[in-house]
RNA sequence: GCGGGGGUGGCCGAGCCAGGUCAAAGGCGGCGGACUCAAGAUCCGCUCCCUUAGGGGUGCGUGGGUUCAAAUCCCACCCCCCGCACCA
């Protein structure tokens, strides 16, 4: 196997069959895949994607397309850098991933910590991985996105944007390493935790007696009317900060938070948290004063280190409060009595069906929540946050807000509070602490001057929902899904400070970030084979080129490319344009797949918009997700090497359909082998038979019947990118009839020698290697790869042979039936119906045209005719059993008869007794009156010892 | 919550759009047999329950409905998965 695909590899390459130019004379097909981004190698699971990508182009150019399948490599972005620095930094778990299952050696991987020798390295090992594949890619148009000419044509994209109006500038706020003074995505985080940044409010609570202000944090606004304390860390030191002409109290962190946010603060002075203890705060919405009280639970980390209680409907507090009133001598300690406490009641301001006032007390006591440490509070919290969100309403004493819908309270209250002045408008990170790689924990900066591309833009959402109406969607239940995607598409960040790739050019501060400039680029491959060749320098893409190239818009003789070549290159462009199938996976529906879209229609005309759009499930192994955790994720050149390709492309595309997840099993791997070995076998004995075809046998027909219903079927499914049941056909289906053939009979090698001539074609978008080699035994002629795709005519079709088929195995299945029973016997008679049961079989047809399958409307049908109606009972019998759907069947009893004769010795064989055939009414044998049982395609049986 | 997709036999998974040959393809697992000294691989048969001459029952998340006929169509309910971004 391996011998064989080194040996195709090589002779594919030399021969350039996969480089495809325009070629006016043919119908073109283009076909892109999303390219790889090279900062770890290409897994079985990458096989999915780009292998149905390649079965389709190879199924399309079989087809007679002029198909280009082109590649490259997407070094945008970040992950690449975070890589190559956790290396640098020593990180044993990504090392010991890099050896153990990426299998890269040692001294290697000391290399690697180059974050541009990184990306060439995986780049690498990702381009030799497609080629082991065997995928049909013309890899004379590869390029990376940090390539000079590539950075010119995104570029050009994103004046395109901007000279459209598709781009804004705007505030936005991101995860921030204040250490490292850098934005902080999952990557650059410890453990890969994603940073979720919330919008919450900020509440003044100014002390009763004092100039300061105790700013508070809540995620629920509404809820300030059901303050009741606020609390603090007694033993903290709090910062005391100018903030314009008020004077705030906030923890150490919350400083820093504040100037990321925009804010300009001066630290004047530093307050212990105990000595506000016992002081009271106005409520700014309600007026009411409240106390503040002293706790430990309290992080100085989050927020501003100053929380408000509303032990009513939040079970921390509430929580919080009955640990107070449990154990009030800790107060006394900070010089308040127990009264303080005990005056204190829950507020309720939010009526919920199914709860009392206290919610929060209601579902601490359903979940046995024990105190403020118990992991069980969280859930508590996020149930009553969600009843109360979804179902609650405002009390009456809640003001303007009482009764309206918690849901939209929040809104109201918080817009109020920022109005009025009163809070204001605070991010942080929802799931903190999250810590920077350096060790530092991440807070939100406001990025001022953030670069958007707005896809909010109502008229280019419409454009776009165009191009999705015109555009074949495969599967086309994801249209809905599409849909709703361009839909819910507002601004996209789409720069950011660091990392690989294209600077804006109007703003060279900030770098293109990888989703956008990944947009439409498969007009860029119409190109980049030029500037391979060297027939175009990078510096002579000016924007005035592209234009040119790609709208048709400015004087050619007026360009710095020489007009020939210019022309040569908008033909190149024109003829490849537009694409007729982008595939990727179904992850990228939400960004990729649907900026693609956008940028399409907001670049192209219309005849250029994208036709049609793939996207496949992803690969499970052995059933269970892949992931660097189980340890399961094998490199393709560790799995070509152990399994073969052929058969890792068979049984990743053979296990699902498109929509659904595909399964890697290496029992299914070894058994598609030993299928592709068996035709391989079958190849070198019946390679040299050809001759003509003419079928005289029942087998012989048969076959060639079966294998053009497997032509017919493959073709149907592949033309919808149904990998399984085209392989299905292909392969399994095939085989198995091929089993049954050559068991029944002695094979006719020129029968053999067509239907391996059929097959190396059927499978050759699947399994290239084993086709070509098949098909070079039988002396095909050139490469199969570009073989004409077998067509169903080329095969005779006998419906008869096939319906005797299985009228004969239906007789084989009910003996085995009635063996099963434990009968024994060495003799079997079977009765052919009589021929009045034919045409009543033929009447029912013809009459079920009319009055459907209906038995009721059936059966007075049928008894218009005399001879149905003299055999009354036996007849509506009979339709009645026949109207449940009925079964195959031969047009006459003698042809059933013919049939059966001929098939009397494999019946013989398969049973292993003698076989009798005879006729229900002339049957010279039946002791025990089974002869008129029979109906036709179901004749009737009599086992005897 | 909003949006999308689903619930099928021990498991995975087709079928559902175009209702009837659906006890429901295929695979895995299990059982039995052939081959083998043996194991593995391979091949053959069985694998819901009852019955034992090709029959019957139950059955495709739950409950209703439409129909001569429902895994498939309609309604309601329950449950599960995925997405909600600035990140590849």
């Amino acid at each position: 196997m391996r011998e064989i695909q080194r040996k195709w590899r090589k002779r594919w390459e030399e021969s350039g069959i996969f480089e495809a130019d325009p070629d006016p004379s043919r119908e073109k097909f283009y076909i892109t895949v999303a390219y790889p981004y090279p900062n770890s190698p290409q897994h079985i699971g990458h096989g999915r994607t780009y292998g149905l990508a390649d079965a389709y182009a190879r199924f399309k150019r079989m087809r007679g397309y002029n198909v280009l399948l082109p590649m490259a490599f997407h070094y945008t972005g970040t992950p690449i850098l975070a890589m190559a620095r956790r290396l640098k930094e020593g990180d044993q778990e990504l090392r010991e991933l890099f050896v153990r299952i990426y299998k890269i050696p040692e001294e290697k991987v000391d290399e690697l910590t180059d974050p541009l020798k990184l990306a060439r390295y995986f780049h690498e090992e990702i381009k030799e991985g497609m080629k082991l594949m065997g995928y049909s890619i013309d890899w004379r148009r590869e390029f990376t996105t940090i390539d000079p000419a590539y950075n010119r044509f995104i570029t050009w994209q994103f004046y395109k944007l901007k000279e459209r109006g598709y781009l804004t500038k705007g505030r936005h706020p991101v995860g921030w390493c204040p250490r490292c003074d850098n934005a902080v995505g999952q990557h650059d985080t410890k453990g890969d935790v994603e940073p979720e940044i919330g919008e919450t409010t900020a509440i003044k609570f100014r002390l009763a007696d004092e100039d300061l202000i105790l700013p508070v944090i809540t995620f629920r606004p509404e809820t300030v009317f059901g303050v009741t304390n606020l609390w603090i860390r007694p033993f903290y030191r709090y910062k005391v900060i100018r903030v314009g002409e008020e004077r705030w109290v906030v923890s150490e962190l919350a400083v820093t938070k504040l100037k990321f946010q925009g804010f300009k603060v001066e630290v004047v002075d530093e307050i212990e948290g105990r000595e506000l203890v016992g002081k009271r705060a106005i409520n700014p919405v309600t007026g009411d004063r409240v106390i503040v009280l002293p706790a430990e639970f309290v992080d100085p980390d989050y927020g501003t280190g100053v929380v408000m209680s509303v032990p009513a409907h939040a079970p921390y507090d509430y929580l919080a409060l009955v640990d107070l009133k449990r154990d009030p001598s800790r107060l006394e300690d900070f010089g308040l009595g127990r009264g303080v406490v005990e005056e204190l009641e829950p507020i309720s301001i939010i009526k919920v069906e199914g709860f009392s006032d206290y919610p929060a007390k209601d579902v601490v006591e359903k979940l046995g929540v024990k105190d403020q440490n118990d992991p069980l509070a969280e859930k508590a919290t996020e149930e009553v946050y969600s009843k109360e969100y979804h179902s609650g309403v405002m009390k009456e004493n809640t003001g303007q807000f009482a009764e309206m819908p918690v849901s939209k309270a929040k809104e109201e209250v918080r817009k109020y509070i920022i109005e009025k002045g009163l809070g204001f408008n605070f991010y942080e990170i929802v799931n903190s602490p999250v810590y920077c790689r350096c060790g530092a924990k991440i807070v939100v900066k406001i990025v001022e001057d953030q670069w958007f591309i707005d896809y909010s833009n109502p008229e280019w959402k419409r454009m776009a929902h165009e191009a999705l109406n015109n555009m074949r969607i495969i599967p086309e239940e994801l249209r809905e899904e599409f849909r709703e995607a361009i839909d819910w598409m507002k601004e996209k960040a789409c720069a950011r400070k660091s990392g690989l790739g294209t600077r804006l050019p109007f703003d060279p501060n900030w770098i293109i970030e990888s989703l956008s400039d990944s947009t439409i680029y498969m007009a860029y491959y119409t190109l980049s084979k030029f500037i391979n060749q060297g027939k175009v320098k990078p510096e002579q893409f000016t924007n005035e080129v592209f234009d040119y190239i790609f709208l048709g818009k400015g004087d050619p003789d007026k360009l710095p490319v020489e007009r020939e070549v210019l022309e040569e290159l908008r033909r190149e462009f024109l003829y490849w344009y537009p694409l007729d199938s982008r595939h990727s996976g179904r992850d990228l529906i939400w960004n990729h797949l649907t900026f693609f879209i956008f940028n399409h229609v907001a670049i192209f005309p219309r005849e250029l918009w994208p036709r049609q759009i793939v996207v496949n499930g992803s690969v499970t192994m052995e059933g269970k997700k892949m992931s660097k955790s189980f340890g399961n994720i094998i490199p393709i050149r560790v799995a070509v090497d152990q399994f073969g390709a052929d058969p890792i492309r068979l049984s990743v595309l053979g296990s699902a359909e498109i929509q659904s997840d595909a399964d890697f099993s290496v029992q299914v791997a070894s058994n598609t082998l030993s299928k592709l070995m068996k035709m391989y076998e079958l190849s070198l004995k019946y390679g040299k038979s050809r001759g003509e075809v003419s079928p005289k046998r029942f087998w012989d027909r048969w076959i060639l019947s079966r294998v053009r219903g497997h032509v017919e079927a493959v073709t149907r499914a592949m033309e919808e990118c149904r990998t399984r049941e085209s392989i299905n056909h292909a392969l399994y289906m095939f085989i198995n009839d091929l089993d049954e053939y050559m068991s029944a009979v002695e094979a006719d090698p020129a029968v053999m020698w067509k239907v391996l001539e059929v097959w190396a074609r059927l499978i050759a978008p699947f399994a290239p290697f084993t086709a070509e080699e098949v098909w070079e035994k039988i002396g095909g002629e050139g490469f199969v790869s570009v073989a004409k795709w077998p067509e169903p005519e080329e095969l005779p079709s006998y419906p008869d042979d096939e319906v005797a088929y299985e009228v004969v195995e239906g007789v084989i299945e009910d003996v085995r039936n009635v063996l099963s029973t434990g009968v024994k016997g060495s003799k079997l008679y079977v009765y052919v119906a009589s021929p009045w049961k034919y045409e009543l079989f033929n009447k029912v047809e013809e009459v079920k045209e009319k009055v459907g399958l209906d038995p009721r409307k059936l059966i007075p049908e049928v008894m218009k005719e005399d001879m149905f109606r003299s055999r009354g009972k036996e007849v509506a019998n009979i339709v009645r059993q026949y109207s449940t759907g009925g079964w195959p069947w031969l047009k006459s009893a003698d042809l059933e008869q013919r049939y059966l004769e001929e098939l009397r010795t494999y019946m013989e064989k398969k049973l292993g007794m003698e076989v009798k055939i005879e006729k229900e009414d002339s049957a010279t044998y039946d002791p025990k009156g089974r002869a008129k049982r029979a109906l036709p395609g179901r004749p009737a049986i009599y086992i005897e010892a």
